[in-house]
DNA sequence: TAATTTATGTCAATATATTGATTGTTTTTT
DNA sequence: AAAAAACAATCAATATATTGACATAAATTA
């Protein structure tokens, strides 16, 4: 039998993952952008980071995999909204830019997902959000240990 | 400029949305049923559906869309776990229903979430999990009522 | 230095997810 | 009843996401 509080709070987290998706990726349909799209481009105009990211990068940053982001790369690139230049240091790495395009993209997109987190989470105080944040980064930090085996990190 | 705390906030469900369901699944490897596959076969082997859904009850229930879910209940009745057909009071509609095997394997998989459940949630008391599942709640009816143009239901 | 291991990125195959278009079926309108 | 509208499900095209396999480059070991 399924514990009905935890099997209700992980369903929630999935209708909530599913409808991010698509009602965020649609309030940038006029710019088509997907929030994939946007969270790359987000990570890339930082001022944090001047000389771009490399694709390894982007994966620690974003959660995703390696492959996957070479996909994404390689769709903002076909764009010219990113451009992908081998790290002097390294060749083997890769290093990921935002183009002068990309970046007048997102300046266009910024106020639309600006509208879109206030209609979003609308009815969430100051304090609602910071909790909710709180509670997500257990969440998160719990399943990140789940993801490789904590005991050692080469694996079984 | 974007509001930094609100950027954290849909930033982190984003990430915990593909945490979710990368160590969701791998949870349950052993097995091969994915997040997604899990939680149709969860809404199926409810006691209150005996006579199973149908495909738009299924969408409305777990919030994806009837191409998606088309997709995915074909993958299930391919193997044998659910099974589809016709409503006997309208035929346009399918029933789509939980096989024997299907329920075999829901009671193969339910310790296996049960675990997962247990390790990704467990630093939460009650009454965090509770005020989780609130701000889920809140966020997602947001989302909901923005993923229909709430001025009537026939759209633009 | 040579061989092994590790790290970085890409390609291929499969599952998930969306919108748009299409086929039937039922309901509503006339 | 006939025509029009709405509804249910599927098919096709594209984007996202995973694991596995691979090529290349760097770091480590011998």
């Amino acid at each position: 039998m399924l514990d009905d509080l935890s099997n209700r709070l992980f369903f929630r987290l999935y209708q909530a993952a599913n409808l991010l998706n698509k009602v965020g990726t649609r309030a940038l349909d006029s710019e088509q952008v997907t929030t994939q799209q946007w969270s790359i481009l987000g990570a890339l105009s930082r001022e944090a980071v001047p000389e771009g990211m490399t694709v390894s990068e982007l994966c620690d940053y974003l959660m995703v995999s390696r492959q996957n982001m070479t996909g994404l790369l390689g769709r903002l690139e076909e764009r010219g909204v990113v451009s992908r230049s081998v790290d002097p240091h390294d060749n083997r790495s890769r290093r990921i830019r935002i183009t002068d395009k990309g970046r007048e993209l997102w300046n266009v997109i910024t106020p639309l997902i600006q509208g879109f987190y206030e209609e979003a989470a609308k009815d969430l105080s100051y304090d609602d959000r910071i909790s909710c944040v709180h509670y997500l980064n257990r969440l998160l930090g719990n399943m990140k240990e789940m993801d490789r085996p904590q005991t050692g990190n080469e694996g079984a």
